[in-house]
DNA sequence: TTCTTCATCTCGAAA
DNA sequence: TTTCGAGGTGAAGAA
């Protein structure tokens, strides 16, 4: 067991296979300071919070970062294979030789507990990440590209107000035709499915309700494509729908 | 820069501060052999197909998968701030003397790219996690308990089946109540809101017209509880509400 | 706080 | 492959 460290300015601490009491040292340090920390070896994990659950032994990574979040990851997929929420607070220590970490979510409510029976690694980082992140396609971008060009929706469709109040509440995109008919557009940036559907027609019945007129308000779904349920539920409802892609 | 690894048989490559050079030999042999990567560092990150964006420089976390999955984590929040997901190729290279890392998606519509200008640890672990995931408080507990004691939902009702098929959807449970009237239930594990009471009336109206009868079919949403709203479009669309706990 | 909806949602199952 | 709904969904914005 070696501690291996170049020692560029207490930025990090790595262990190699260390034994549980030199893990838990540093685990501690890390959480002391605010690091990331990151361990990965054999483990048993178990959650308990809104659903509770267990991991039986496997070898995995365990992230935990500054503001108490914990990640265990295993060797593949994109999601955790269980993970507690920022804001609570974690601990270290060793259990029967093997290393524990506890964290609770921010209630209090939830809980993870991961035990290592063996350790292959352990990392504390001193990172910020005060980088900007920016993204395009969303359904904010097809909003902009609609109001930009409100003929998208539909020739002589005028865009009146965006995040419209109703009792159901806000539509995306609130406007007329050109016969002067009241228009809700919901909007989705992938291709649509029953849901979406679902969604504009209660926009559209709150409005009716909201208006209270006789007059019909119009619902149109503008999206790249739709499902054929989705299809078929527009039909039956008398609804619209637009075909029309985030960029 | 330190090489420090203890060789734990080949388990485990760790280097702290690496060059670039270094650096990228790691993560080559890594993407070969199948290991788990870890990267930390100062980094910019690129990503580009269903939707595109980016993130400035930032210290973050950089975790690879054997199956192609890459993550990059901040320092806050349990979602990765940029991703990839698996299925796709991984590649390393130094360009202007930075570490890049390049992954594509499933379809390689997806990639993504992180350019590090300053390395703090590269880790290459040779993982696999076959351990057992087991989760109790579920929406399939939640059908377990109201099928052993359907007086939870109402009494007198009897399940018929599950996962009865419709025409917009298989139905949670089907059955019929004390006067033998057909009876749609949607199972929520956890508080409802509108979306579930659209789910649910897409399933009643289904189940009238495949029924093709003139008898009315009757919707009842069971979960922990519900929305005011929720509440409020199930009495709208004459739909009744149990609250039943999925443990 | 609660509520509502978006998300580069992810993921699994079924047609 | 596509569709559909669950998820311990998470996260953001508004009331």
């Amino acid at each position: 067991v070696t501690v291996s460290n170049d020692d560029p300015g207490d930025a990090v601490r790595s262990l190699v296979a260390p034994a549980p009491g030199a893990a838990r040292d540093v685990v501690a340090g890390a959480l002391e300071r605010g690091d990331l920390l990151a361990v990965v070896g054999r483990c048993t994990v178990a959650f308990d919070g809104r659903a509770s659950g267990e991991l039986g032994p496997g070898e995995r990574h365990l992230l935990v970062k500054p503001d108490g979040t914990a990640l265990v990851h295993g060797d593949d997929g994109q999601r955790p294979r269980a993970w507690v929420g920022p804001g609570g607070d974690v601990s270290a220590s060793v259990v029967a030789g093997d290393l524990r970490v506890r964290a609770t979510g921010d209630g209090g409510d939830d809980s993870l507990t991961v035990a290592f029976e063996a350790l292959v690694h352990v990392g504390a980082f001193d990172v910020t990440d005060d980088g900007e992140r920016t993204v395009a396609g969303t359904e904010a971008d097809l909003r902009e590209r609609v109001l930009a060009d409100p003929d998208l929706v539909e020739p002589g469709f005028t865009p009146l107000a965006t995040e419209r109040e109703t009792p159901a509440g806000p539509v995306d995109v609130y406007g007329e035709d050109r016969e002067g008919r009241a228009v809700v557009v919901e909007l989705k940036r992938r291709r649509a499915g029953p849901d979406a559907v679902g969604q504009l027609e209660r926009y559209v019945e709150a409005l009716e309700r909201d208006l209270h007129i006789e007059a019909v308000v119009r619902g149109i779904l503008v999206a790249p494509s739709a499902t054929d349920r989705a299809r078929e539920l527009l039909a039956e409802r008398g609804l619209a729908f637009a075909s029309v892609d985030p960029t």
